[in-house]
RNA sequence: GCGAGUGUAGCUCAGUUGGUAGAGCAUCACCUUGCCAAGGUGAAUGUCGUGAGUUCGAGCCUCAUCACUCGCUCCA
């Protein structure tokens, strides 16, 4: 099993490498070293993400009668984080085993009973080389103190010493305790916490009454702008408000390039709905067409109309759902205010990982929020005459793991044959026209002939406007094609003599060539044709 | 956060037992080139991840630090 993963950590590298080498995404703070978990996007990842961010909204709110958008701040008043529960669950204490280097939540240690021996250090016995750092050990009921002396010697031997006597201070009973590893009785660290919320200050005094959060997803804002945006709009449940922003996380560990990053980008749609009491909907019910909201649908219906809704959606950004895996999440390991929480997973080379939760998370949010801040979260249906708090679905899902998915889903590597027979490989991204960064390059087939180039840079000012151009008229036309392959450009329109009409085939005036990038296809268009094609495909 | 590995030009890498740095590709200019890259000529490019130490002298040795990769851990 060790081949195909070191091959597979082979093909990230190959992409990380493109990535940096084409200008798609770079290092945070490259020239001090780089700062840990933090990435740019150059000129054609931030195309590309933002074609990818573009055509989201588009979907998800202009495309839609039920689904407004919001864009709200990254700092909100620290209540806000109380009331969705951030404040307690991302901050666990956490403490490491001295002995074995093991981490434990201190939360989840079982307290245990028995003798504690403590030690103040150790020495050497042929060298006399002493060692005064404390260590203790745990010894359960009913267990041979010899095993906490083999313990303490081990702690003592990893520090550096070779055959050490132990120095014992006292023992002591103790009940309870959670401070000894429950494996070995090795004692542990203090607890340290882990606080995955970004902290900072408001206003220039630095006083613990100023603390802030950088917010760690941007689901909340839109909760608490629930009552706001439903009267503006003059939506009526069932409807979403979608919002597009970053967020903030100080993971652990941030790993496998841009993936887990400690500022992201979220695409996250609230989509709120009336109770299932309301709409006397049977849960356990299959919608009769997926893809057409009733009436009659509870949570349930909803959750699989999104689950679908998205997958649509990644489909028609060049994402097959045979790339794609659905978890549905066990109900242990659900919160315990979720319904039912549907991951949609990408088969990254570095494994299958998330790229967006749609959760059915019930009236938690609203009610948390109604509870925290005193203001009411209900709604009056005027249809059903009665007042609730509605219930939601939530699609979330990150910007720069799906941008991400994207590169990595485009990286080919084909074999071409040329025509004197060798064959060679021809790097690609296959980014579906809607993502990819460049639409179109207008390359002039020599650069040395005034009226090619002419009419190639007239062609270009023509589709300027309208989409992301490149003109390129450096070296030959074959290595400007295969410039384009690699960063994904779908199509290339090459400007020649027949263009000009100075060609064999006269007819061919005012015609350029258009070459696709996956199929390596030409076809002679009319320029006149041009936009309107390329406008269709990428849209 | 722990353990292991890596860090030399934009990219991939070479650099002998310590003697002030090289290749290929890419880039730029000119020429060539009539549709699938790597033909000619020329040019630019690095405080060898960063900082300290040892040394007459460090890319090479030592320590620290930062970043990346892998494994553990973590992942509301």
């Amino acid at each position: 099993m060790a081949k195909p993963k070191e091959k597979n950590s082979e093909l990230m590298e190959k992409i990380v490498s493109l990535c940096k080498r084409r200008g798609f995404i770079f290092q945070s703070s490259e020239i001090y070293g780089g700062i840990n978990g933090f990435w740019d996007y150059g000129p054609y990842g931030a195309e590309l993400k933002k074609n990818v961010k573009d055509y989201w909204w588009r979907c998800m709110t202009r495309h839609r009668d039920d689904v407004v958008g919001i864009d709200a701040t990254i700092i909100m008043h620290p209540k806000v984080w109380e009331a969705s529960g951030h404040t307690t669950t991302f901050s666990d204490p956490m403490s490491d085993c001295l002995l074995t280097k093991k981490r434990f939540r201190s939360d989840q240690i079982d307290p245990q009973d028995g003798q504690v021996y403590f030690y103040s250090g150790a020495r050497e016995s042929l060298s006399g080389k002493c060692l005064n750092e404390p260590f203790s050990v745990l010894l359960g009921e009913g267990k041979n103190p010899g095993s906490a002396e083999k313990v303490a010697r081990q702690y003592y031997e990893s520090r550096g010493l070779t055959d050490p006597e132990l120095i014992l201070d006292r023992t002591e009973k103790v009940l309870g305790s959670t401070g000894y590893n429950p494996e070995n009785g090795a004692q542990l660290t203090e607890p340290r916490a882990f606080n995955l919320m970004f902290k900072t200050y408001v206003g220039p005094v630095q006083d613990e009454k100023n603390v802030a959060y950088l917010r760690p997803e941007t689901a909340q804002a839109i909760f608490t702008n629930f009552r706001n945006v439903q009267e503006v709009s003059r939506q009526k449940v069932p409807f979403g408000i979608a919002q597009i922003g970053k967020a903030f996380r100080n993971e652990i560990n941030p790993r496998n390039f841009t993936f887990r990053s400690r500022e992201f980008e979220q695409m996250e749609l609230e989509f709120f709905i009336k109770p299932d009491s309301v709409v006397g909907a049977d849960a356990d019910k299959e919608p009769v067409d997926i893809g057409s909201p009733a009436a009659d649908w509870g949570w349930s219906q909803w959750h699989k109309y999104w689950v679908e809704q998205r997958l649509r959606w990644y489909e028609s950004i060049g994402l097959q759902r045979s790339t794609l895996e659905l978890y549905y999440q066990k109900k242990e390991d659900l919160a315990h205010y979720a319904k039912a929480t549907v991951d949609i997973l990408y088969k990254f080379p570095f494994g299958t990982e998330e790229l967006e939760g749609i959760a059915a998370r019930g009236d938690y949010d609203l009610t948390q929020h109604q509870n925290h801040s005193g203001k009411p979260m209900d709604y009056f249906d005027d249809e059903a005459k009665v007042k609730y708090v509605p219930h939601v679905i939530e699609p979330s899902a990150g910007v720069d793991r799906l941008v991400l998915a994207l590169i990595c889903n485009a990286y080919a590597e084909d074999e071409v044959v040329d025509d004197k027979g060798k064959s060679e490989t021809r790097t690609l991204l296959r980014f579906h026209p809607r993502v990819a960064p460049i639409k179109v390059a207008i390359l002039p087939l020599l650069k040395n002939r005034p009226e090619i180039v002419a009419k190639a840079k007239a062609v270009q000012q023509m589709i300027q406007p309208f989409m992301s151009v490149f003109y390129d008229e450096s070296g030959a036309i074959g290595r400007r094609y295969r410039r384009q392959d690699e960063v994904g450009t779908p199509f290339c329109v090459t400007i020649d003599f027949e263009t000009l009409g100075e060609g064999d085939d006269a007819g061919l005036k005012e015609t350029v060539t258009l070459r696709e990038r996956d199929s390596m296809q030409q076809r002679r268009m009319a320029i006149a044709d041009l936009l309107p094609y390329l406008i269709q495909q990428i849209n």
